[in-house]
DNA sequence: TATGAATGAGCCTTCATTCAT
DNA sequence: GATGAATGAAGGCTCATTCAT
């Protein structure tokens, strides 16, 4: 094996081929050349065309979450940490746009993804998220009536839909300018003050 | 022409084949089938199979809007229409469950939607959701410093993301009674009061 | 029957269809609508669209074939008898734009017509242009060492490539002009006189 | 790869295939089975089937074009010359009648060929005969009338239909028997002499 | 007779995957 | 391990033909 890192080169140059056309209009052959490779050597590190797509999902969510832990655990309270994962979740993004087109549009295939073999990983910023919200009401900073469960999936959808909004929108403005925003819908809510 | 409606026909029979399948899962003799016809009639009515999925979610996106719009005009001020809205979405999704699959997955091939043929339809729900903020913020019941386009984008994905885990979540559960949860963190925010 | 002369309708459209796009390019509702029927009407005139094509031709070349025979019958000798066969097969076509373009095309599909159905139609031509060659013999004016057979092939094959040079360069001059030089050619050959 | 042209066998079964059945009557795959190998591989080598037919015409014209041409060369005079291309034109063809049969028939779909693609390979054979016309014109052994681009018709049409009733007829005799007795026709032309 | 919607067999082409080198 | 030529199954789409009205 003179390439150590072949797996980690096809997995960068399937990011970038699959943010150009989706899954399903890119080629293995595509990937390859992407990747300085024969199309026949991806076959020796993936056992096939969904299996890059499943292991890219899976390595990149990992490492995701792991930078997004770590960062707000460096936190000093909930209300604090809860915007640090709204910005950071957009930096992150920001940073690496491929990989923004590719997870917003393609995380969507369902089966694939969520009902599928990524579960594990995005179950996991799933709970990230569950843990800044009862770390919150524990030291009552967030309403104590809170259901959990629906707020991470609605703080995640509104993530994911301002990224979705700036990737569909051709990147044309800086995504974590609206960070703050963000964060004060959810902090403040709508209702004006009485 | 036994049938009155094929091109309906065909739609309802794509929205349970696109359901069960995907998109790129899915053939066009599958939709034939499962309508009733030959593969060939497709072609009577739409130009491609991409016709097909483009047309359906135009139709039911149009439908859907204008089913919103009707039902929140009725209601008396801009907090109810929210609640609305929200309750209303889901139940409209939770009617049509195969619908309800095909636009929480294939919604998200970017290009054939959002930035595509659909954008209008798209827009219509958008620019729904603003007038309702607008209407708060003009009768003093929300925030006058509200980002109206960060504010609807971030309801529809919340919105969104609650729809998309109970499709992936085999609908389990009743979404809709999950609505009131949903418009009390838009309302009211997670902070708790002083 | 209310339209007595269809079948005749029919054939004068698939000529012109069959002149823009070649046989097998056409279609036969594209036949139906230039003759201004229900592409199902075609199939109570005709079994097939190969009979079409046939039946076409069979009765263009009896048609042609009459023509020039009562032509040339007027015209004293073998002489005139050729120089009026080779200007008459260029008048017609060019009177005929359309037929020639399918004659000149469609007439190869070798198997189709001289192997084929329209054998004994283009065999009567042949044997027009043999009767012509054997009263020249006989009146001494040709000479009388010529193997009929060839001569004939020979002088359909250049009144043909005429026609076929004419149509596809779209026609861009008199084919008929060029009647008296072909038949120089034949009458007099190319060598210099001694 | 163990064959080392795969391109010419690819030409060369499609020669044999075209010429049993004709271009719109044999199917890609055809070719593949002929050629001994699977349909996929002819798409490596060629564009689409119309790009084999081209490609093999275009090849095998610039071909008989240039064997003709290096043969001509070598005649002392313009008559010689002239009866070296028709017995040519004619051995040719009987040495490779499958090619006949494909070239006979098909190279009348005027759009492809003589008005397309090959307009330069068919140009170069009417070149080829021009000259020798020219030739014979300066030493004086032609008629200095004669309208040569006529003449170059007529005289490839008529080897064009001694070669189609040739193949047309089963290729029942030689026909470069027939050679000398077309180029009589043509030197000597029909009329006795006076 | 006439219609034209419907049929469904057929075919070109693509591309994930294999395997001899 | 690496290659990339070769494979061949699969599927979108066309269009000659049929048949209920």
């Amino acid at each position: 094996m003179r390439e150590p890192d072949k797996h980690q080169q096809i997995i960068e140059a399937a990011v970038r081929i699959f943010a150009r056309n989706g899954y399903y209009n890119s080629r293995v052959s595509d990937i390859a050349k992407e990747a300085g490779i024969a199309s026949g050597t991806i076959y020796l590190y993936f056992k096939t065309k969904d299996d890059i797509l499943v292991t890219l999902f899976r390595e990149k969510m990992a490492e995701f979450v792991a930078t997004v832990r770590k960062a707000i655990a460096a936190e000093p309270d909930a209300v604090a940490k809860l915007r640090r994962l709204i910005a950071l979740h957009f930096e992150i993004l920001e940073e690496h746009p491929e990989m923004a087109e590719v997870v917003q549009v393609e995380l969507r295939q369902g089966q694939k993804f969520f009902r599928g073999a990524s579960a594990n990983e995005v179950s996991g910023y799933f709970n990230l998220i569950s843990s800044v919200l009862e770390e919150g009401i524990a030291a009552g900073v967030f309403r104590n009536d809170l259901p959990i469960k629906t707020v991470r999936k609605v703080l995640f959808g509104a993530m994911d839909q301002m990224a979705t909004s700036w990737v569909l929108g051709k990147r044309g403005y800086r995504l974590s300018d609206t960070a703050d925003a963000v964060a004060d819908i959810f902090l403040k809510g709508l209702a004006a003050k009485p």
